[in-house]
DNA sequence: TCTTATGCCCTTTTT
DNA sequence: GGGCATAAGA
């Protein structure tokens, strides 16, 4: 069945009281899989729907599409040729693969300069798979510009897949691809996977792609039991590849599917919710549904004009303050933003006043430096021939760069007979004078790394061993970094395989740092968050922050972009408030003059109060 | 001349 | 944090 459901009337609800129903049926709980988009709104609905059935979380199945690939990928890696498993690439270091392999291929053209950066060549690479879209289609569907250089690119990406498969690396994309082609060919597989799974629950499908539609498809063919929730509205994700057509044309695809709407909404305001179906009400791509209010009513929202971002900095962070002295619970507040830099300056001021918050968007606490270096060192130790990871290490020493480092992978790499961690003794070959003495103190860290095969030892070794040193050598910040890494070795106490370990860290790497997560459960915090993420949440009271022209809807030149689709993304912004509802723009920026956002402007006057800051 | 180190600019969204 | 230009080093 498919559920159309518009902003705040109980989707993710809908699906943990399914869940229930089903297990009150006679479905036993393992026979269920509950698909989501982010580890956040699994890890929420399953706890949820657990204690509605009264039954551990463990004892139902359920994640995000990366999570439940890779656990179902892990038993079948020989059959799709990964000989040893495979480690994931998470994001930054699908990037950094792409710049090796950008790197060669520039060095081999005269005309390299041609070559797009690393960072468009990754996104090029992914939307192209996700959408299962030939390249020349994806480069004129999103950079059309650079269709002229399709070649070079197509060169790039042929290195990049032969590299991951010479490497055993597997990226985000390989995780739905390769699950995807391991269902669909190998019919016992598929049969033993679809039979068990009695009923597959869907969260969020407007933002599936083709890959992730697929799986879902090939993960029920043997019950045809499947339950979607989804909003056209809130399709937010298509840089991602994904595709609302897949929830337009559910009906063509299960045609003996049922469905529901359901156009009540009970988190607003009728105030907000009237805002909110003035927004969207321009986009002309859309089921057309205008949500009905239930709640009693409430305050206009507020659109308050300020100087510049100092003076909206401090325009929030007073609210935030009053409403704090006046008994409210920060727990109820958040700042929504387009883009993360757009939360610095508030991040200042609350911190000067003293007020907690948690943020959600930017460098992931797995994206850092400091635990990306370390993590390195279990890396090379798990995959031998890890070479991002060779590289990241080697960097560190002193009197070793880019090219130093590319020669001593080259030597590492020499031999089929010897393994890059033997050869490592003899590297000082390959390395000018100055780095031998570091790169002969490196070798002897990573022998005795070797001996142990507990991740959590593995940390503190490395740690001691060499990479503290370098980190307070390296980071102004490094006592902060020190306790993040003994606080991630305290962590991967509870795992005794590096592989598991290393495999967990790079799928639920956009989860929050074990420190601040446990912090956010215990002491009251406002969030501060980029929209992308705080969808599907809710708060009394938000701010929306930096609605200007160009900064929301974001204005990137030469890119393809979907005014329509930043539209949504404010119309998400807008209907995560209960009661309390700011706008926020500001009349200048470093860049000059600023004009409100054109989504404001759409919107009739009368619907919201100008606020007069003096 | 090839490499490494450093200072200064800017910053879309994510599994 | 990342990219890029430029200074310093070998």
């Amino acid at each position: 069945m498919l559920v159309l459901a518009g902003a705040g009337t109980g989707k993710t609800r809908t699906l943990t009281y399914r869940v229930a129903w089903l297990v009150e049926n006679g479905v036993h709980p393992s026979n269920i899989l509950l698909l989501t988009f982010t580890n956040k709104a699994s890890k929420e609905m399953m706890r949820r729907a657990a204690s509605l059935i009264g039954a551990d979380v463990t004892s139902l199945w359920g994640g995000t599409f990366h999570h439940i690939g890779n656990l179902i990928l892990k038993s079948h890696a020989r059959l799709l040729g990964y000989k040893d498993g495979f480690s994931i690439l998470d994001r930054t270091d699908t990037k950094d693969l792409f710049e090796t392999c950008r790197t060669a291929v520039a060095s081999a053209h005269k005309d390299s300069q041609l070559l797009p950066k690393a960072s468009v060549l990754t996104d090029l690479h992914s939307y192209a798979r996700n959408t299962s879209k030939p390249a020349e289609t994806a480069i004129s569907e999103r950079f059309a510009a650079l269709l002229p250089n399709a070649q070079l690119i197509s060169d790039v990406t042929t290195l990049y897949e032969k590299k991951k498969r010479e490497l055993n690396l597997v990226d985000f994309d390989d995780i739905l691809h390769n699950l995807v082609v391991l269902l669909r060919d190998h019919e016992d597989i598929r049969e033993y996977y679809s039979r068990r799974f009695r009923h597959v629950l869907v969260d969020e499908y407007q933002d599936t792609n083709m890959l992730q539609a697929e799986v879902v498809a090939l993960l029920c063919s043997y019950h045809r039991n499947i339950t979607a929730v989804g909003d056209d509205a809130q399709s937010i994700f298509s840089f991602r590849g994904a595709n609302f057509e897949n929830i337009l044309n559910f009906q063509k695809q299960y045609p003996d599917a049922r469905i529901f709407k359901l156009t009540t909404n009970y988190r607003s305001t009728p105030q907000i919710l009237h805002t909110a179906n003035a927004a969207i009400a321009a986009n002309r791509r859309q089921f057309h549904k205008e949500l009905r209010a239930v709640r009693a009513e409430g305050e206009l929202p507020a659109l308050v004009p300020l100087e510049d971002v100092r003076e909206q900095a401090l325009f929030v962070a007073s609210k935030i303050k009053d409403a704090v002295d006046d008994g409210g619970a920060l727990d109820d507040i958040a700042v929504l933003y387009r883009s993360h830099y757009q939360s610095m300056e508030i991040q200042m001021e609350l911190t000067r006043l003293g007020i907690p918050y948690d943020v959600r968007s930017g460098m992931k606490f797995f994206e850092q430096a400091h635990i990306k270096d370390i993590l390195a060192y279990l890396r090379i130790l798990s995959n031998p021939y890890d070479e991002i990871s060779w590289k990241r290490l080697l960097k560190m020493l002193p009197g070793i760069g880019n090219a130093t480092a590319e020669k001593i992978w080259n030597y590492l790499t020499q031999s089929p007979q010897t393994p890059p961690l033997e050869r490592l003794i003899g590297a000082a070959a390959a390395a000018p004078k100055k780095a031998r003495e570091h790169l002969a103190a490196f070798a002897a860290c990573i022998e005795g790394l070797r001996k142990i095969s507990a991740p959590s030892e593995a940390i503190d070794k490395a740690l001691r061993g060499s990479y503290e040193k370098y980190l307070f050598l390296t980071f102004p910040d490094a006592d902060n970094r020190l306790r993040d890494l003994t606080q991630l070795s305290e962590y991967a106490v509870k795992y005794t395989s590096t592989d598991t370990f290393l495999s967990e860290m790079a799928i639920q790497g956009a989860e929050q740092p074990m420190a601040a997560a446990a912090a956010a459960e215990s002491g009251e915090h406002v969030v501060l968050s980029s929209i992308h993420q705080a969808k599907g949440l809710e708060w009394k009271t938000v701010f929306i922050i930096g609605l200007n022209d160009g900064q929301f809807p974001s204005i990137k030149s030469g890119k393809n972009w979907d005014e329509e689709e930043e539209r949504r993304l404010f119309y998400v912004a807008l209907t995560r408030a209960c009661d309390e509802l700011y706008l926020c723009y500001t009349y200048t920026s470093y860049a000059g003059l600023m004009r409100p956002s054109r989504f404001i402007r759409d919107i009739p006057g009368g619907l919201f109060e100008e606020i007069e800051i003096i």
